[in-house]
DNA sequence: ATTATTTAAGGATAATATTCTGTTATATTT
DNA sequence: AAATATAACAGAATATTATCCTTAAATAAT
């Protein structure tokens, strides 16, 4: 039977998924309770999978990679050999952090961390334009972003 | 003078983001060190902004919001008042997880994480077209996700 | 070569994570 | 509704880690 959470399992996420660096002192103290309970409900969300993986987020800038690029991607052939194979490569591609088989007026649609446009273009260059099967393709270039999060909205549950 | 990063503090970081809940201890066996320098240049990262945060990355299709979506986005106006408006109204959105600015086919290119395709409806109808100066929208509706992270590729500064 | 400056090592301390036990509340069964 | 089983909590004890401090080694500057 499928374990449910409840609101203090919602709270104890939308507290980690801001701030993962938390202590269970401190998120007891919040929910006014003490620190068994709370370690308890965490190792279980864990276990359960509700919470995938605790990460460090990295200014992306600051380490010269300055430029995000949205690429809608058209393939030729649809088969699903065609799909795995094309999908598999990408995922052998470090500046591809995304890849999404859409519907749509693509059938993939990619999100690109680079350097700048150069390293875009040379990624074109030397990485996509290998693939087999590439139908169209059409760069979004990112100018500025207004707003970027992994929190996931939990109001629902609260 | 800017800090710069040499191999060490770069290891560090791709550890990191691929697992902060890994120990300084666990950190300095693995790079043949002891904890102390470690700690240290993991604050030195943290303080120097390139460490933006530490966050629990939660599983989104078992919390119930299993459609992502993407969407095209032109406005009809693009005074600097629309555009910023339309940021800060879609900030307000916890559907809505990233929006970018860009260049090609739109003014801006979101992100959603949505119930179901329902919900996303009701996003649409209560919500987006309450916005003024909204001009054409595009979706592309997810149907399945080959690669999705947040690891930004230090390959170059290892 | 000599002197600063930075970086690491090693150990000490403080704080937190983790475990354990007894208790209370909740739910289930009869 | 009473009895029983189950789950959740509080509080304390222990194990690990984080954090700090001091000294030594390494690197860079003069």
């Amino acid at each position: 039977m499928a374990y449910v959470l409840d609101k203090t399992d919602a709270k104890i996420l939308a507290i980690l998924q801001k701030d993962s660096s938390r202590t269970t002192k401190s998120i007891a103290k919040e929910l006014g309770m003490t620190t068994s309970p709370i370690f308890e409900r965490i190792k279980k969300l864990e276990k359960e999978g509700y919470i995938k993986k605790y990460v460090a987020l990295l200014n992306h800038k600051k380490l010269g990679l300055k430029q995000i690029v949205f690429m809608g991607i058209t393939l030729q052939g649809h088969t699903r050999s065609y799909l795995e194979k094309f999908v598999a490569q990408i995922n052998g591609f470090p500046e591809v952090i995304e890849c999404h088989r859409v519907s749509g007026n693509f059938d993939y649609l990619l999100k690109l961390v680079v350097e700048d446009i150069e390293a875009y273009e040379h990624f074109i260059i030397t990485k996509l334009t290998l693939l087999p099967y590439l139908g169209n393709v059409q760069s979004l270039i990112t100018l500025s972003t207004g707003k970027a999060t992994n929190e996931i909205d939990l109001s629902r549950l609260l």
